[in-house]
Formats: structure tokens, C-alpha cells, sequence
DNA sequence: TAAAATAAAATGAACGTTCATTCATTATTT
DNA sequence: AAATAATGAATGAACGTTCATTTTATTTTA
């Protein structure tokens, strides 16, 4: 019982130690040797489960990230009204944002650096489909607004990830929630 | 006449060639030694205008930003009406962001990773204040959203650092630029 | 004005440290 | 006993920083 993560396999508790190490410290500010310690294992061993330093934090980037898009469309029906989709989706993504906080604080670093590498970006991007073809959907139903999804995600998705930065995170409770929500929802809606 | 960046000074050089070299590699993944090289200087000459690589990289960071809040309250009046000043302001923020893209860039690794101390942070926040001014009035006249300045901020101006990171950036011409901002001046309008 | 003396700026090789990675060895599981 | 998993000391490359030395600029002297 030492200061380390508790852990049920090593891979999994290195993932774990990485996003925190990470988190505090910057990628390249990270040395393999505290990522093995805080995962309680020898650095050796993280050569067992990654190629090097960059396949770990490359299969990082991507788990954490299939982990947020499987949680986002999470209870998503396709055949709801778009005003519905929307608000679910936007919510499950609000939810993890605040929630898992070490996720996606971990992810804004990736996605605002030159850590992960390009074919493991692309693989992040992948799964975001299910809200493109629910906002062409919408504007073929003349409900949302014609503009460039980059427009439509920047206005009304992005916004959550600032939040998550505000130091007095706490502060975000449902009835925020629900504010920004709607400022979401009137940035996009005709 | 080689490869590094042209000098009128040296310390300009620096600063210029981090901002770049940050930008494509990281700040942990650039040696003061490639600094100084695409300065066109010797890397103990770094040493002559900064105390150490995070006081380098500390004072680049403060200088961008100071660059950047002036060029955003450019041209505008206090007097004026909250649409008009809002409108001012976030195209001039629009323009920075999507003109001077190597300090943008820099600017949103440096507010998304743990690169820049806590200091310099603070200072870097300083300069934001009349946004904040125009917003207050703007709720005491009933004309924006009676909801936290970080809400505003999080749907009407965050949104804009998205689009800078695009890949297709110069489809960003004035109709789109129209377009976003009438996304952003919707989320806060009353 | 030219030469000499001093000061300031800049250099880059050298230093000590840290890091990612390896691999001979040991522990554990089958 | 054989196979698999894990270890951690050792390695060599790369890094931030220093400082004795050189180069350039300025001032003083003759």
C-alpha cells in the first residue's frame, strides 16, 4: 500500500497515471520513470503494454476519446425530433465534460498540442457522425441554421469545454447548466 | 544569409522563433539550442535576455497576450451602444484570431496546457476587463443574458478560437465571419 | 585622427543532469 | 520444468545552463 493508484491490471493503471501526470505536468514534462511509479510498476514494464512514449500516449488520446464519443451519444435515439436529439446529446457531452474532469482535461491538452500524432487524430475524430447527420437533418427541416458544421460545433459544443477550465468549476450546477444549454441551442436553431 | 528567421533584434528574434518552434513542437519537445539556431544566435545568448526557459517562455506568453487584448479593444468607444461595442470587440478579437495565426496558435497551447506559470497567468488575464464593463451594462439595460461573464465569454467568444484551428482556415472569408458573429451576438442577446 | 584601452555583447564547447529505452536477471504462473 | 511477466540497474543520447574566451562597440589617450 504504497502512494501509487490502486490497481486491478497494469495496463489500465498506467493509462490512469499518464492522464494525471500529463494533466499536471505536460506531455513532454512527464518522464516514463513517475508514470511507472505512480502505476506502481517498474519502467520496464510499460514496454510490455506500449511500443514507447508515443504509443502510450497516442492509445491514450484514442481510448479516452472513445470513451467521450460513446458517452455523448449515450440513450441518443436517431428517430427523435432534432430540438430532442440535440438536447440529449448536448447534455451527455456537458455531463462528461464536468464530470470526468481528468478525461477531459486531458483531451483539451491533445487536441490544443502537437502531442498526438496525425493518424491517431483522425481515429479521435471518427466517431462524431450521429450529430453531423442530425444537424443535416435539421437544416434540411429548415430547424438549424445553414452554416458549416465547424460553425455549429464552435457555437454550440466547444463553449462546454471552456467551462470545464473555470477554476470555480463547482459553481456549474443544473440550473447553469440548463443557461447554457439554451445559449447553445439559440446559437445554432433558425 | 541563412536558413533563421531575418533580425532587426536579437531578443525579437527569439521570441519570434519560440512562438514558432512551440507552436510545431511543444514547448518541452524545443531544445534552447533550436531556439537559438532559428534565431540565428548562439543558445548562450538566450541567456543574456531571459533567466531560463520558463522565464522565456513566461515573457512570450505575456507579450502575445497584451498583443492580442490591444488589438481587441481597438477602435472602440465605451459610449457606445452594447451592439455596436460587442460588435467592435468581437470582430476585432475575429481578425486577430484569424490574421495572426502563429500567435494564436501559441496563445491557445499555452491556456490549454500547464506550460505557463501561475503568474504569469494572472498577468496574461488582466487586459479583458471593458468586455466585461460592456457586458455588465448590457444586463443593467436589459439588452444581454443576466448569466456569469464566463457563460458569455464561453458561447460568444471561445467559439471563435475553434474555428482558427480548423484545417481549411481560409475558407473563413468575411460571409462566415458575418455568419459567426451573428451565431455568437445570438447565445448572449436577450 | 589613429591607436590603445576598456566595456559590452556574443559565442560555443563543456558540464552535470535527466530522460527514454534496453536487457540480463528474477519472480510468477501454467 | 517450462513459459510468461516483471524488474530495475545500466546505457547513451539529448537537454538546459554556464563561463572562459572572442568579437564588436565605445571611450580615452596621445
Amino acid at each position: 500500500m504504497n502512494g501509487s493508484i490502486k490497481i486491478r491490471n497494469k495496463r489500465e493503471a498506467l493509462v490512469k497515471a499518464t492522464i494525471q501526470l500529463v494533466n499536471n505536468n505536460g506531455f513532454h514534462a512527464t518522464p516514463m520513470s513517475k508514470i511507472a511509479k505512480m502505476a506502481g510498476v517498474s519502467p520496464g514494464t510499460i514496454y510490455l503494454y506500449f511500443e514507447n512514449k508515443q504509443d502510450l500516449v497516442n492509445q491514450v488520446y484514442i481510448e479516452v476519446k472513445a470513451s467521450f464519443t460513446q458517452f455523448a451519444f449515450k440513450d441518443y435515439k436517431e428517430d427523435a425530433s432534432i430540438a430532442i436529439g440535440f438536447e440529449k446529446i448536448w447534455k451527455n457531452i456537458a455531463k462528461f465534460k464536468l464530470n470526468e474532469i481528468e478525461e477531459s482535461l486531458f483531451l483539451s491538452q491533445c487536441d490544443n498540442t502537437p502531442m498526438i500524432d496525425e493518424p491517431s487524430r483522425k481515429e479521435g475524430l471518427k466517431h462524431l457522425s450521429p450529430l453531423l447527420k442530425l444537424w443535416g437533418r435539421g437544416q434540411a427541416e429548415g430547424v438549424i441554421k445553414q452554416v458549416s458544421p465547424y460553425l455549429l460545433y464552435a457555437f454550440s459544443i466547444y463553449p462546454i469545454s471552456f467551462l470545464l477550465q473555470q477554476r470555480d468549476r463547482l459553481e456549474i450546477k443544473p440550473k447553469n447548466i440548463n443557461e447554457a444549454y439554451e445559449m447553445a441551442w439559440n446559437s445554432i436553431k433558425i
